[in-house]
DNA sequence: TCAAAAGTGTTTAGTTTACACCCATGC
DNA sequence: GCATGGGTGTAAACTAAACACTTTTGA
C-alpha cells in the first residue's frame, strides 16, 4: 500500500534520551543496538516513526516501551532536530524527549523482542547512530539546567531515599562536590520531604529515609512567585570535614 | 505531481511567535490574517510548511519574512506541537519558534504580498486559528522564565536604551513593579552594559544611553559557573519613593 | 571496639532590601 | 521657575558559606 501526497513530506520520528543513576551514582543513558539498516550494529537512542494516529509523547512512550521495556516514567519534550542530513534515508525530523527513571526498577530488559538494550555510563559512550550524540548532549544540558529549578531529580531515585542519596545525585549531575551540612539544611528548609523510617541493615548509623512530597510542591508552585524551588551553590572547592588535623 | 511513500506521513509546519514591545512598554505579538481556507479570516501566527530542502529554523525565518517582512531577528525553537486534531486538514505537526524584535524597527509591513500582518497587545488578542492560543501561551511562559536567566530582553529594545527602558521591559514581562535603585545597581553590577552618550531633547534630565555588550556576555558565560546572569527580585509591593508624606 | 556514614549548630561574610533627596533639562 | 524623570549611598535584614565533633549501627 502506498500513500500519495501533493507535496513532498518529511518523515517524523521520536527519540528518547533515558537517564538513570548507576550504583555509584553515575549518570547513565539507555541505548539500543540497531538491528536494521542505517547504522546497523551501532548504538542508538530508542525511538522510531510517529504513527498518524498517535500523539508525539505517546509515540515516544510507545517506542520506549517496545524497544526497552521501560514504561510509565517521567518524560518531557526536549527539542526537535531537523538538519537536512541527519538521516541517510532522507529528510527525517525527530522530536526528541528525555526521560528520567529509577534505574534499579528498570534494569536491562531481557531483550524480549530481540532488540538489545543496555545502560551506558555517560562518560563511556560508544559511537552513536545518526545525530544522537548531539541529541544526548542537549539532553544533558537540559537536565543540568533544569535540576536547579525543578524538582525532577527525584525521578532518578527510588521512592524512599536518604539525603545522602539525593546529595550524591546532585553532585553527579552538577559535576561538583557539595557541602553536606549546607545541602541538608537547604533541602530540608524547603519542607518538601516527608520523613519516613530509618534505614536498616547498614553497617553504620542508619540514615532517615525520605519521600518527595510532590502534591505539596505542586500546590506551592501554583502560588506564583511566593515559592521558588532552587538548588544552587556557589562553585566550591570540594573539601569538607577533612578528618584529622 | 504527486509524492508517494510506503507509510503515511504527517505534514510538518513551523509557526513563529514574534514578540515586540509597544510604545507604552506593553508586550505585543505579530499576527497575520489568514487568507486561505482552514480558519480563513482568523488571525494566526505566521508560519507554514517546511520544505524538504531547508532546515527547521530556516523554514521559520523564511515564513516569517514572507508573511510579515520581518527578518534577521533573534529566533529560538520553542516546542513542537503534534496533537492529533490540531489541524482540520489532517495530521500536521508544527515546530514552533519564538522571536524577539524591536518593534519600532519592524512596524506593520505594507502588506506587500496581500497578506495582512498586525501587532496585537498580549491582553487584547483576537480569536486565533488552530492551537495558536496554546502555542502563544507556551511562548509567553518561556519568555517570562528565560528573561530571568538569559539576557534576551535586550532583543526587544533598540540598540541604545536607557536603564528606565530596560526596567520597564522587565516590569512588563514579569508583570511586577521593580525598585529603581535596586534594579539599576543589579544591572550595572553585572558590568555588561556599555555607557554611551546622553539622551537629547527630553523635557527632563537626560538619561544615559546604554548598549548591551553581547561579546562580553558570551565570553563570560563560557567560564562555567563563574558568572551567572540573573535578574530576579523578591515579589514586591510596587511601592517606591512615594513622594510627599 | 572498630569502621563507616549520619547527624547537627554557630559564626562570619556576603548579598539583598528598603528608603529620600538633589539634578539636569525643555517648556 | 516648574514639571518631569534621572541619578545616587547607606544601614539593616537576611541568606549562604564555612567548619568539627558526636552518634548509631553492623561486623
Amino acid at each position: 500500500m502506498a500513500y500519495s501526497y501533493e507535496h513532498p513530506r518529511p518523515s517524523v520520528t521520536v527519540d528518547c534520551v533515558v537517564f538513570g543513576l548507576g550504583d555509584s551514582y553515575d549518570l547513565r543513558v539507555l541505548l539500543i543496538e540497531r538491528a536494521l539498516d542505517p547504522y546497523q550494529g551501532f548504538w542508538a537512542l530508542p525511538g522510531g516513526f510517529v504513527r498518524l494516529e498517535e500523539g508525539l509523547e505517546a509515540a515516544a512512550r510507545r517506542e520506549l516501551h517496545e524497544e526497552t521495556g521501560v514504561r510509565d516514567v517521567f518524560i518531557e519534550q526536549l527539542y526537535t532536530f531537523g538538519a537536512l542530513d541527519r538521516d541517510p534515508r532522507g529528510r527525517v525530523i525527530s522530536v526528541a524527549y528525555y526521560a528520567l527513571v529509577n534505574l534499579s526498577e528498570h534494569p536491562v530488559k531481557a531483550s524480549s523482542d530481540a532488540r538489545h538494550a543496555e545502560w551506558f555510563k555517560i562518560e563511556e559512550l560508544p559511537e552513536l547512530a545518526f545525530d544522537h550524540k548531539e541529541i544526548l548532549k542537549k539532553a544533558i544540558e537540559r537536565l543540568r539546567a533544569k535540576v536547579l529549578y525543578k524538582p525532577i531529580g527525584f525521578e532518578l531515585l527510588p521512592e524512599k531515599f536518604t539525603l545522602t542519596d539525593l546529595q550524591k545525585l546532585y553532585e553527579t549531575i552538577l559535576g561538583q562536590k557539595l557541602n553536606r551540612r549546607n545541602f541538608r539544611s537547604k533541602i530540608l528548609k524547603m519542607d518538601l520531604l516527608e520523613e519516613l523510617e530509618k534505614q536498616t541493615n547498614v553497617a553504620h548509623r542508619p540514615a532517615l529515609l525520605y519521600k518527595f512530597n510532590k502534591e505539596k510542591y505542586e500546590e506551592l508552585s501554583l502560588r506564583e512567585g511566593e515559592f521558588i524551588f532552587e538548588i544552587r551553590f556557589q562553585p566550591r572547592d570540594g573539601r569538607d570535614e577533612n578528618e584529622e588535623e
